[in-house]
DNA sequence: TATTGTTATACTCTATAACTATA
DNA sequence: TATAGTTATAGAGTATAACAATA
């Protein structure tokens, strides 16, 4: 059988991963992990918001009046999908539903004072669990890093 | 009824997100919508691989005999998922499963022949496709954003 | 007793298709 | 005919629990 016996990578060890860290969508996702946890311990458990629903509450408070299709756009969501998230977040009375005056179809959603102070207070907490877990960047290079990400997100393909 | 009819943001403009920029987990998120296209031409579609997928077959082909339950740790996944996600690629003669000599509990994974130029044709063409997506970019400017999400990726905690 | 890996299963999130009501 | 939003439904992905084999 001649199987070679390579030693394997030893344990302990972080394993190799030359070729990935050249892909940035690789880095975004292992850097996601960091954040997801954060996210998961200040405001999952806390606030009972999932990252998807603290966002479109988010967005209704800098964005008053907002329509769905707007928010779905933003989010890189389908129709149905932003729906439901809006539905819930009604059903807990953190944001309303009003018809459009003008254009009858759509629909101008806005957050209810209980919606616009716990989405601040989420907002707070998290902003606080990243300065303490990344606390091995500096200022500058959190700047940085921000505008770099705003930079990749504008290469969005319009209507993908 | 006095609604108010605030003139909600005009659409054609963008969203305004400044609460939401300041987090770093929002801004990764919106980013990550530009690369997960980009995977999704240039590899979903062309060789018919998961992101997941993708990566745990890169990896093992960049750490070649590495277990299970280092893959499992890297990817931040649970040990059932890197099951299947093994499974598959096993199935299509990409990887090959060893038990290990010394510990028989585990087991050594491999690349095949196939599956390592699979992994690579599809890493050039990622990396092209990011390339040309990132275009606004100056290569300075996106060897930097490597770095500080390599930086915000170290700081994973242990085992949680 | 702890660890590697697997099976079975349920849950969450997302996507597609078909529909309504307006424009 | 096109758009905003909804409903219904199926699929992808992930998680938990219980188990087997080995250490």
């Amino acid at each position: 059988m001649a199987h070679r016996d390579t030693p394997a990578t030893p344990a302990g060890t972080s394993l190799s991963e030359s070729t990935m860290e050249t892909l940035l969508g690789y880095r975004l996702a292992q850097a996601s992990v960091v954040t997801a946890r954060v996210f998961a311990d200040r405001i999952g458990r806390v606030f009972d918001l999932r990252p998807v629903e603290f966002t479109v509450l988010m967005l209704v408070v800098e964005n008053p009046g907002v329509s769905a299709r707007r928010l779905a756009d933003a989010l890189a969501v389908t129709p149905p999908n932003i729906t439901m998230w809006i539905d819930r977040l009604v059903a807990r009375g953190l944001v309303e539903r009003e018809r459009s005056a003008t254009d009858r179809r759509a629909q101008h959603i806005r957050p209810t004072p209980q919606g616009r102070t716990l989405a601040l207070d989420a907002a707070r907490s998290a902003r606080e669990g990243e300065e303490a877990t990344l606390a091995a960047l500096s200022p500058a290079e959190r700047a940085m890093l921000g505008e770099l990400l705003g930079k990749v997100a504008r290469c969005r393909a319009r209507r993908g």
